[in-house]
DNA sequence: TAGTGGTCTAGACCACAAC
DNA sequence: TTGTGGTCTAGACCACTAA
């Protein structure tokens, strides 16, 4: 077992944020590294002299902080680095869907990991309130919804649904599974909607259950969320995406011009 | 007390996710709405027939899932819902700075909340590695660094450290605590450094916690960071401000051309 | 002072993983 | 089978808040 001081009992405070502490340090000077078990539980409460729920509760302070991760029945874990994931401003520029690419994609090709897509349902349904303000369409329009996750080397990074009102959708591959080359932009510029520009509203809080079992979040790591609205040159929006991101896997990058 | 079932023991789920799904349930259906107090560890207990650590377990989901806050001797209380501030891209726009607005403000005036900023601190010292690879200087070349934290409605949301090249900075007020008119920007652009760009990289993740305290934030809320590199005219990086915002009180929206 | 949440103890049984 | 973490019990003492 790693080399971990005893409690200070002159410390102001309590054991179990000493213990976090201690073990948080450990992994800072990298004494415990990514992927490395941390003492188990039974060995912290002898090492400590403490009952196992105060070790417990030091180890779930590293876990809402995300520094570690535990496995039932196998330890826990320093949670590996993630490779972080840079999308430029430019993933959207025409010249990639020209040439046959998604937006996924061409992140994906600049950064190099394996993109892939899975759980594509598309269905058309009444549109939701928050799609329905930005499309500047009544609450409950039909619109086509396009739901999907994206997985970078196999694991989920992002789950995404996209709202198109019906009509600009309908007879196009927008409604069907696969979209063909350039997606869902390449199909709205073709269909007589150019686009323009696009508005992306970012936020982060934590994921709700429903999409930690998505996303496969541990306990603590939170979500990444981006509302994107497209625009068309006549400056009609006519499509919103809703995307749930894994905060570890992105850092979003945005030009900003000072005018 | 609320109106809350009773355990399922067909369920399949755990007594304390159960009874987190009950809080949940309640706080969605506004039968608990924002302020509210949830009935107390011993009410929850007799209710329930648990023991006092589940009943304690659940509410840390919810905690962990930023629903609820608990005030010590007070009681538990459900989270407000977040008054949002939308920063605009317009916020760095070079009118304001002429008017003499820093952008913090620009943005309090149109979402209507009393800002304020403390803690300032300015000192000059050695780069830091993340400052210095955007500032395109070497680790350790001299930067003059401000930091300081942003309060809306007398609450902290946001804290911010500058890196300026010291070069750029001596002689001019962005050495003083009051960096007058129109702040940082101004003062660089007056000092022959016009400028035409930002870059702004965006994350999500747990606060540190040091962060924790500085923003106030109850466990389980994530932070937003965003670092922003300034660029003037020539191409010149001549500010890195790293900003770490509570997640709750922003979403930030971005123009992306379609080109 | 009474009621609240914060911390802690010393056990227990269970599910899961690895050997 | 052994060791791991997940859940739970039934207590205890403490610090904080409000009446």
């Amino acid at each position: 077992m790693i080399q971990l001081d005893q409690l200070d009992r002159s410390d102001d405070r309590s054991p179990y944020l000493q213990i976090a502490a201690a073990l948080r340090e450990a992994i800072k000077l990298g004494r415990l590294s990514a992927g490395d078990r941390l003492p188990s539980e039974s060995e912290l409460t002898q090492h400590y002299g403490v009952a196992r729920m105060t070790v417990r509760q030091a180890i779930n302070e590293l876990k809402t902080e995300g520094l570690v991760t535990s496995e039932h029945g196998r330890g826990v874990f320093v949670r590996a680095a993630p490779v972080v994931r840079r999308l430029a401003s430019e993933r959207f520029a025409r010249q990639h869907r020209e040439h046959g690419k998604a937006a996924f994609l061409v992140e994906a090709e600049k950064v190099g990991y394996a993109a892939g897509v899975d759980s594509i349902r598309v269905h058309e349904s009444p549109a939701p309130a928050d799609a329905a303000e930005r499309l500047k369409v009544e609450t409950g329009a039909p619109v086509v919804v396009r739901e999907r996750r994206y997985l970078a080397n196999g694991e989920p990074v992002e789950v995404a649904t996209s709202y198109i009102p019906a009509d600009f959708a309908r007879g196009t591959a927008i409604v069907e599974n696969d979209t063909g080359p350039g997606g869902i932009y390449a199909r709205l510029e073709e269909s007589g909607h150019p686009l323009d520009r696009f508005v992306e509203e970012v936020a982060a809080r934590m994921p709700t259950p429903a999409e930690r079992r998505a996303l496969q979040l541990p306990p603590g790591v939170p979500v990444l969320t981006v509302m994107r609205t497209a625009y068309d040159t006549a400056g009609v929006a006519v499509e919103v995406c809703d995307t749930v991101k894994a905060a570890y896997a992105y850092v979003l990058e945005y030009d900003v011009p000072a005018r």
